[in-house]
DNA sequence: CCGCCGATCAACCGATCGGTTGATGTGCCG
DNA sequence: CGGCACATCAACCGATCGGTTGATCGGCGG
């Protein structure tokens, strides 16, 4: 099965390489740092997976490679390799096109087979980000709305209500009422602190 | 030389176990993900670098870790290798008794120089926290003083000025008149956008 | 079909924030 | 010694925010 790396950090990729060398059906066909050199080592290569990083050496995010990438005629599988486990970025990340979304934190078996899945096509999530789903589904009471995720990141901008009911085309009452939703879920009484409070809860992420 | 790693990623350890494995003159003595792991493993294999991550498995962080390890007795040179580079963490980890500061993203050989460095007692700087560094000393005006910076944190946990005041023993008006200043070198006019603005920046970090 | 939830909007009020002007003291550097 | 940056405080005003109450509408599930 053809593998290829896409990671900015040289020490994660020489790290990938020496864990997969064991793996004898796993060949790294490539890798790149950014998300330019990835489309054209991919093109070269012909992977059946791609193992993606979120935060890439050039501009582009791993989202949006991953959204080109899938964009591609007959793609590889992506699967994202990554920190972070928020919310933002997991849905992001599987609207881009992802097939599965692990953390580097895991155990390398969990990521051996998170890669042969990938290749048939299969789901796949890391333990601690399933859990995070699924928590998300079974009690979307103290989940946040799409809205209200959307509102928030707007929130971590900086921008002033009017600012965000103009980006959102909706007015200014309605921003605060979606704020007084958000400040209840997350426990808070100020937009700063909710900022924080997303964050360290992993429902968005700093640019 | 001896040299015991210290990072919550396996990938990141087998990575440098990897690159570090054609270099002779340096022997990985052990590992570990963990601070507590990391204190005992240093007092069984007694090394002479130690490679510090500043995230950790543990609650601890390596900053945390960095100082205990240097408050052991005949204690060995902390390297800290991390992600990020906001001028918190370089400073107190600095403070916390590393000998050096480099990044993840630094290629091999500035690595394995700087271990080496370490090594004979030298500080390291990566190119782009030294750089940070310089600036600060060179541009003094551009960089917030060391209150403003505490204003910052007490204003990314989403502290009210009143409590801004209340916790650094200052009147609200002197909140206020630091505001403005932070607001004037970052660029922005609200406390929010000043927070994220400054995360940024690396000037500060979020838990 | 009816209830619940999410999203939308309105009007109001007190509290807080942003911005300005002006002032004082301290410590450092040339 | 004379700036200069930093930190501190005061008073003021308009803008924004936080909080409340109440309302409409569409969709989804029991």
């Amino acid at each position: 099965m053809r593998l290829f790396l896409v990671d900015d950090h040289p020490v994660v990729r020489a790290g990938l390489v020496a864990l997969l060398g064991g793996e004898d059906d796993i060949e790294i066909v490539g890798e790149a740092a950014g998300a330019d050199e990835a489309l054209r080592g991919i093109a070269a290569h012909r992977p059946d997976v791609v193992l993606m990083d979120l935060q890439l050496g050039d501009g582009i995010d791993g989202v949006e490679a991953t959204r080109r990438i899938r964009a591609l005629p007959a793609p590889p599988q992506v699967l994202v390799l990554t920190t972070y486990e928020t919310d933002a970025d997991v849905l992001r990340a599987v609207a881009a096109g992802a097939t599965g979304y692990l953390l580097k934190v895991c155990p390398p078996e969990e990521l051996f087979q998170g890669i042969r899945a990938a290749a048939r096509g299969e789901s796949v999530l890391s333990a601690k980000v399933a859990a995070r789903m699924m928590r998300r589904l079974r009690d979307p009471g103290l989940a946040l709305s799409v809205r209200e995720v959307e509102i928030l990141e707007l929130l971590a901008s900086g921008a002033a209500n009017r600012e965000i009911a103009r980006r959102l085309f909706i007015t200014e009452a309605t921003v605060k009422t979606h704020l007084v939703h958000i400040y209840g879920k997350l426990g808070v009484d100020t937009r700063t602190a909710a900022v924080t409070a997303a964050v360290e809860r992993r429902l968005i992420r700093l640019p």
